[in-house]
DNA sequence: AGCAAGAATGTACGTTCGTACGCTCTCGAG
DNA sequence: CTCGAGAGCGTACGAACGTACATTCTTGCT
């Protein structure tokens, strides 16, 4: 139609389009066409829009792992001491857990990426860095390395095999790496 | 050619050269003419000696799994105490970082096609299980699941983040997370 | 030697893909 | 009212894909 207006939403619309069609196809079922009818804008804009494929999905997952950080922030600003941190951790694994597949098959999708392109690696790496910096608010920096590796690992193990892990494990599971010696308060 | 002649070491070399090519350029990047050059195969091998693609990558995944099973068996099977085995523990994590970049990139793929799709999932579990059963060996089933989950999110990290972890910084996350309660040998 | 069986292959078809590019349309300045 | 400028779009092209299937070749039996 070529409207000729300026439309600023177009542009987001197509990330979220992106971010949708990878949680259920897959980045190897990504398509310009495909982004493009979920979006419900023309083929065109594709290009017109992002240099390539690429750029798109850069974008689509930066996009992503704002949303992810701004968990970490939500669950670990308010806790005061250890104790309530150790809950806000628990609460945290289980709140990425809880609704859909979708954050966790996004996650893979990207980490995927990371593993094999410098490119997406920054994205992880930068991500990594500020989850960290939010656990850092509670524990020692070698601590939250060790924390922040648990909870992946709990995410994902949890997300793959669909036996049920309940909240006094995970609590137990982050007890047990934040406390270090052999004593504790 | 149709040299008439039953090869079977054609298969494996198939199923050699796709778990290569996944490594190199993903599974989004397979293609089953992809495959033949790389195996030395005629186009035509793939359709006949696999139903589809998808059989293809689950037979090319199960040989992976089964390869660092193995992996886990050689290191858990001579420690004796529990100090060894967390020795041994550490010295697992390392090896499955050491060489190449390959078991990584490979495990993510796997757990990629595994968080949308069943058929890999039951992979997955059954990975898990196995790896489980070596860890239950040395310790109880609740610390072996914690541990398990430590050493996916250890492995993972440490690839993602190229910042250098020593192996004095994996015993001490695998002590702190095999160390329950109060106190501990 | 001749031949049936079936292992192995080459090729061709229909689809889908990313991207380039010429075109249309709107808007604000004059 | 006129008319650039540039935002936005439809289309077409070449490449790559998965797969089916007719065909070729070897082998073991008679």
């Amino acid at each position: 139609m070529a409207t000729g207006h300026t439309d600023p939403q177009r542009r987001e619309r197509i990330i979220a389009a992106t971010l949708d069609l990878i949680a259920d196809e897959g980045v190897a079922g990504v398509s310009h066409r495909k982004i493009a009818a979920r979006a419900g804008v023309p083929l065109g804009s594709m290009t017109y829009h992002f240099r390539g494929i690429d750029d798109l999905l850069r974008e689509a997952f930066r996009r992503f792992t704002d949303d992810i950080v701004a968990l970490f922030d939500a669950h670990l600003a308010p806790p005061t001491d250890r104790g309530q941190a150790r809950t806000a951790v628990a609460d945290l694994i289980h709140a990425l857990l809880g609704g859909s597949r979708r954050d966790l098959v996004l996650t893979q999708e990207l980490y995927t990426l990371a593993a094999r392109r410098p490119a997406y690696r920054a994205l992880t790496q930068e991500w990594m860095t500020r989850s960290r910096v939010h656990l850092e608010r509670h524990f020692d920096p070698v601590t939250a390395r060790q924390l922040d590796a648990l909870i992946e690992g709990l995410t994902l193990h949890r997300a793959l095999a669909q036996e049920s892990q309940d909240h006094a494990f995970t609590l137990e599971a982050v007890t047990r790496i934040t406390t270090t010696g052999r004593r504790a308060p």
